[in-house]
RNA sequence: GCCCAGAUGGUGGAAUUGGUAGACACGAGGGACUUAAAAUCCCUUGGCCAGUGAUGGCCGUACGGGUUCGAUUCCCGUUCCGGGCACCA
């Protein structure tokens, strides 16, 4: 009997043995080089690992082991984001604490990831809801509150700094409240009193990229805004540094993009723009509007601000305040996400007036909602013939239109593109204001030239500045929900105060009810123990509250999710130290992370936070690099393959594939896990739901085909494949491969158990390679034929190069190739077949290890050394290359491998085989490409 | 609307970046072994046409053009699918 592949033995003895041996325990070690790999740590959510989730983990793993046979000292951590809302709306339905069942969600995760046989080092686990991690998400919080960001250096500073500036201007007050309020403008971390979006259904806020289209992303309830006081952090104020630092980083260019846009960086210019209350008054005021398109100020006419904006109380004359109200009243009527699908011209007038300063012109102040509060200075100059937005506006409310590009069309729609020669600027020289005996003209030149022409204009006579807009906006950093980390805050007369750095962690209270409380109180408002003793320096009752014993308020509101996954990958580096986030000696040796693994949904979240939270802790010195993640590999979603069967409309007869349209039949979803090969398992049908005990079939050829269809891998599809029942059938090493094999890792692709079955016999002929059929090693000392060592040294470059190029799919498909050569050569050189399971280790540990033990290597296989390719054995004596004719291959022939173009081309023309081409030809050119081709070009002789 | 990425057999996907398109795998068909099944092994498998046959010819990488001796690859235009941004002035 020959030796089976018993793939469940193996692997189990392994997992064991690795756990024994602590194969996967890393140290710093100084004298080796450092690799840092990581994957984005998954939410444990109850629904348990489908096959999508460990794809990305599968192909980091394989880099890691890689890595680490190279000789690198490898960082492949794992952990969990465990704060989150399923968990907290499953306490609330249950009663059951969220820690409770995000534990068990967590040893359900770490059962099925240990099946996979991955090379993490458990010791380093972290785990975001546990007060010595979440200690450092409230220390970095502190340290936020406690900075500012320096617009001149360009990062962030200790906010003493600050105060000492204020000092030396005269400008620091001396009531302690209007010095929190001032430094609240300048603090990194500070409280905000800022439009959010506010969620009702989830009783919650939601920071910008939690909300797509005006509903939540999480549940899909609708989401409107608010003013709220909240917690924020400056991420505005790292715009430019989030910007510059993409082109710093190996991610893909649609990631990068996809922030470029998120951060939406516009150069523009300022301009002051003075009002009056009537056509005929007098100035009463000024307001600023920003514009990207300052050539068009001669095409201005009208002002709009936006419905939010504190100007309109302002502007709005008693005559035009009845109408003004009842529009305002109109917009706060409508839900963001009716604005954003609806663009209907709406707007008032405000009775006011803005004075051009270019022109000299009066134009009407409107006021509007397609102008947006949050952005720029929530004032614009409408330039209708040049702005489609305008345009509208202007067309709906019969508003002048002046046209300023030659040739421009206007008469349907705006000419908005910023091509052209600038005309009617001024349309008579005398119809624009001198400045200090120089008048603004732009006439004749390009819009581009126009633009800088007239910032330079705007800046020398003070009426405005040019400025940089960013549309990253800062993010609200706190919620109304109990699943969070507190925040390490309390209210001292009213003034919010820092929690001593020493007294960190300040520890999730227990709660009896996981709601908002009666009276709106955030869930925290139900904690008993939640108020701070500032003399004794420790959390006690409530009750006690009292500001003449110093006992005050704690914060009700708990962080975001992005909080406990900004930071993580640097605990990693250290993750039982309880003197700080990281030592400076591990943060020294291992940097920043190599290689970062995760889905790409995570780009305008997770990876600006990161990036901002990164080069805040960098500033200070925490974070050894600028950026976190030197290269991003974004891995696609596995989607699932759904199967169909068809019932003939009311009746329980299921009619096959083949035969459908001869009935009027319903698709229903059947179970994936009872169909194979898209055959169904007639039996496990019945058997699958009582309707069906007593089903009829119509089949084709005996059989029941079903239908299939590529939809989102989900329980109501019926599709879900569970990692473990894989593993259960064919091994942990078979799912790897396979996993690997369907794709590149960056695409999405569609999970099909079907083909499967090449990758398990290919484990299964590699198997084969090693024993006699008696069952004994088949091994002899012999020197390796030189076909073996050419298939050995082409699979070591082929696979080298794949891996580091991040093409799994075609180095197992290299395996394959190699396997079946060795097989038909008979291989049986221990020199060869010592080689195959070092190479074979990183995509399929266990096997690598059973042989390599079995072949008497050196401790693990996981250790050995990487082999290097050599030339010698890949050099051919002889190659067959196509020769061409006009461009179209004619016949194959050998040529030596060393001859020269010109020698090729001699002995291709000379070829008996070209002589029937050649025959009343000329000619016209040869090309000849050393191990690529011969091309003859010949035309009819003359 | 703007930006980005893509389209190759029945299926998943290869193609050394301009050099014999379809590697590898699945599925399908045929065969061997077997009482049978599983497992294993061998052959065929992009389409069309000619030939008893070895074989030969033509067409083929979404569609239409272009550059080139030669294009899946580069350029221009079109269609379709996916992703991001979206009254961002």
């Amino acid at each position: 009997m020959a030796k089976e592949y018993n793939y469940r033995e193996i692997e189990q003895k392994w997992h064991r043995l690795w756990a024994e041996r602590q194969t996967y325990k890393v140290t710093e070690d100084e004298r080796r080089e450092k690799f840092y790999v990581l994957n984005m740590f998954p939410y444990p959510s109850g629904a348990g690992l489908h096959v999508g989730h460990p794809l990305g983990y599968i192909a980091s793993d394989i880099y890691a082991r890689y890595k680490r046979q190279q000789g690198f000292n490898v960082l492949n951590p794992m952990g969990y984001d465990a704060y989150g809302l399923p968990a907290e709306q499953y306490a609330i339905k249950t009663g059951q604490h969220p820690e409770k069942t995000t534990f068990a969600n967590i040893d359900r995760y770490r059962e099925q990831l240990d099946k996979i046989g991955f090379s993490f080092d458990w010791d380093r686990e972290v785990r975001t809801c546990t007060p010595d991690y979440y200690h450092w998400t409230q220390w970095a919080f502190q340290k936020m509150f406690n900075s500012y960001f320096d617009e001149e250096l360009q990062k962030a500073q200790p906010i003493e700094k600050l105060i000492e500036k204020f000092k030396q201007e005269g400008t620091w007050p001396a009531d302690e409240k209007a010095q929190s309020d001032l430094l609240m403008n300048y603090r990194i971390a500070f409280l905000g009193e800022t439009m959010v979006n506010w969620c009702p259904k989830l009783g919650t806020v939601l920071a910008n990229d939690e909300v797509v289209e005006g509903v939540s992303v999480r549940g899909g309830y609708p989401v409107e805004q608010k003013k709220m006081r909240q917690w924020c952090l400056r991420v505005s104020a790292y715009s430019q540094r989030l910007l510059d630092g993409l082109d710093t980083i190996d991610w893909s260019e649609s990631i990068k993009e996809t922030q470029r846009n998120w951060i939406g960086r516009s150069e523009g210019a300022e301009i002051e723009i003075p009002y009056t209350l009537s056509k005929d008054g007098d100035e009463a005021g000024s307001f600023t509007i920003f514009t990207t398109r300052a050539d068009t100020m001669f095409g201005v006419t009208f002002f709009v601000l936006a419905p939010e904006s504190e100007l309109v109380d302002k502007v709005t004359t008693p005559e035009q305040r009845a109408a003004v109200d009842e529009y305002l009243k109109y917009v706060k009527s409508r839900t963001e996400r009716e604005r954003m699908i609806d663009h209907t011209v709406t707007g008032v007038f405000s009775g006011a007036y803005g004075i051009n300063p270019i022109t000299g012109d009066k134009c009407p102040i409107f006021i509007a909602e397609y102008v947006l509060a949050g952005y720029g200075t929530g004032a614009i100059m409408a330039v209708p013939a040049h702005d489609s937005r305008d345009y509208a506006f202007a067309k709906h409310f019969d508003l002048p239109i002046i046209p300023l590009v030659e040739g421009a069309d206007i008469s349907e729609e705006s000419y908005d593109a910023k091509e052209g020669i600038v005309c009617n600027s001024p349309i008579t020289p005398d119809k624009s204001v001198e400045y200090d005996g120089e008048r603004l003209c732009l006439n004749g030149l390009t819009i581009k030239e126009a633009i800088s022409e007239t910032k330079r204009f705007v800046k020398a006579h003070n009426l405005g500045r040019v400025k940089v807009n960013y549309r990253l906006r800062d993010a609200i950093f706190s919620r109304q929900r109990y699943w969070g980390e507190p925040f390490p805050v309390y209210y001292k007369k009213g003034i919010p105060t820092m929690i001593p750095e020493e007294c960190l962690p300040i520890e999730l209270p227990q709660v009896e009810k996981f709601l908002p409380t009666e009276t709106g109180e955030p869930p925290l408002g139900n904690a008993q123990i939640w108020a701070w003793d500032e003399k004794n320096r420790k959390i006690v009752d409530k009750k006690l509250i009292d500001e003449a014993a110093g006992i005050y308020p704690i914060e009700l509101y708990t962080m975001p999710g992005f909080a406990g996954s900004s930071a993580y990958y640097l605990r990693y580096m250290d993750p039982h130290n309880d003197q700080a986030l990281v030592s400076d000696r591990a943060a020294s040796y291992w940097q920043n992370v190599d290689l970062y693994v995760g889905g790409s949904e995570h780009a305008t979240g997770h990876l600006i936070y990161s990036r901002f939270w990164n080069k805040f802790l960098f500033d200070l010195g925490v974070s050894k690099k600028e950026e976190p993640f030197k290269k991003l590999v974004n891995q696609g979603m596995i989607q699932g393959r759904s199967n169909f069967v068809y019932r003939i409309k009311e009746t329980n007869t299921f009619v096959s594939l083949g035969l459908k349209d001869k009935y009027d039949v319903t698709p229903i979803h059947v179970d994936v896990n009872i169909v194979k090969n898209d055959i169904l398992d007639l039996d496990a049908f019945k058997a699958w739901s009582p309707e069906y005990a007593t089903a009829d079939f119509v089949l084709e050829d005996g059989k029941y085909v079903c239908g299939w269809a590529i939809e989102k891998m989900s329980k109501s599809m019926y599709n879900v494949v569970n990692p473990d029942m894989i593993v259960e059938n064919y091994g942990a090493d078979t799912l790897r491969l396979y996993e690997m094999f369907l794709g590149p890792v960056e695409q999405s692709k569609p999970w099909d158990t079907n083909g499967i079955d090449g990758c398990f016999r290919f484990l299964k002929k590699l198997w084969a390679l090693y024993w006699d059929k008696d069952g004994n090693l088949a091994l002899t000392d012999d020197e390796p034929s030189a076909d073996s060592l050419k298939t050995l040294h082409k699979l070591i470059k082929k696979v080298t190069g794949d891996i580091e190029a991040f093409s799994y799919n075609t180095s197992i498909s290299a395996f394959m190739v190699a396997v079946n050569e060795l097989s038909q050569q008979k291989c049986s050189s221990r020199t060869v077949l010592q080689t195959l399971p070092v190479l074979i280790a990183p995509f399929a540990p266990h096997i690598a290890e059973e042989l390599w033990e079995a072949l008497g290597g050196e401790g693990s296989v996981c250790d050995a050394k990487w082999p290097q390719y050599e030339e010698k054995y890949l050099v051919e004596t002889s190659v067959k290359l196509g020769v061409q004719f006009n461009g179209k291959v004619r016949f194959d022939m050998l040529f030596p491998a060393d001859a020269t173009p010109e020698q090729m081309i001699e002995l291709a023309t000379s070829a008996p085989e070209a002589a029937k081409y050649l025959e009343g030809m000329d000619i016209v050119k040869t090309i000849a490409i050393p191990k690529r081709i011969v091309n003859i070009v010949v035309k009819p002789k003359a």
